[in-house]
DNA sequence: ACCTGAACACCGTTCAAGT
DNA sequence: ACCTGAACACCGTTCAAGT
């Protein structure tokens, strides 16, 4: 069903891709959707709950991408849902950001979101302790290990902050498959 | 010598640690320097130069905090080093949160003052390497790992993401000290 | 239940003018 | 060189009113 509501978050979207942050505003998501100026609020709080929605939508659509694929070993799929979730960022750094973004309240959309994105990355955690790529230990942690490695890497990538001198240039995906590495070392 | 300008970032982070990013104004700035709504213009072109201003200062300022401190092992300093950065981030979230904000424009001051960041730990990482506490490998990258662990450890800890569930529930600090001893394994 | 139009208080930015 | 005051175009939000 396409609910007036999902319309606005759509846009919002839209307005985020075209021109970062500062572009999504209540008064022309309503325009867009061929409505008042002030339409936005039989449907939303106030903007922050508009942006929480998209965040939350957003979030969960990355998490479920890639999901499907069923790739072996273990370790290779673990490094490819690393990298899609590195391209997602670096290809809509605005969703990236605004996902991660400041909010003044709770939204248990966007925890339950993040929650479902952990959970993917958990369960490839483990898959890998059992084919013996990854050594063993609490997954829920190492899980946390990777998923900071590779959220902090592509953070600073997007800011420009990731060693840009010419040696030792690093990529986000370079430096999780580091990680990789230094944890298979480990369980020899 | 305290400038106008120096006056102005000082109550610019004033605001930012008052109210978030949405309460840093440039009129309201004018007005608690005693100065007329659209003073600040005489100080910086923009609104966003005034932001990057007050990002370049306080990242440099946290590069440059404990730097001093010598301590035993290496490795040790290390980890003090990337506790620091872990307490300025949740001790001054808006601040942290500005710093890696999404910028229109490249800013030559901030692009510096991530880079002296950067030095410094690929210079407690050499060390920690010569002393054995880290394996051999190119400083500038292991480095480029170590930041990216702890940045993205500390931002997901500030959106709530860092694996709130009660089993291997983990510290930024903690998954800092998870990768130190994954690649000190690795040496062997 | 959803929408509109006027209204209020605010903001970024520009401009003419002052010292 | 630095500052002021008026002005413009915009925004978030509220409210009375309509269907």
């Amino acid at each position: 069903v396409r609910t007036t509501r999902d319309q606005l978050v759509d846009v919002a979207v839209e307005l985020l891709d075209e021109g970062g942050p500062a572009a999504v505003t209540l008064r022309e998501v309503g325009r867009r959707c061929g409505l008042s100026h002030n339409a936005p609020y039989r449907h939303f709080e106030d903007k922050e709950e508009l942006l929480a929605a998209v965040a939350a939508r957003e979030l969960r659509k990355q998490a479920r991408a890639e999901s499907g694929r069923d790739v072996r070993p273990p370790i290779t799929a673990l490094r490819h849902r690393m990298d899609a979730y590195i391209r997602w960022a670096t290809r809509h750094p605005a969703r990236f950001k605004l996902t991660f973004g400041p909010w003044s309240r709770a939204w248990p959309e966007l925890g339950e979101a993040a929650q479902e994105a952990r959970v993917v990355v958990v369960g490839l955690v483990n898959a890998a302790q059992e084919s013996g790529d990854l050594p063993p230990g609490e997954p829920e942690r190492m899980a946390a290990l990777v998923l900071a490695t590779a959220h902090g890497a592509v953070d600073l990538a997007l800011a420009g902050h990731l060693s840009p001198s010419g040696r030792g240039k690093a990529s986000p995906l370079g430096l999780v498959e580091d990680l990789f590495r230094a944890l298979a070392k480990g369980k020899a």
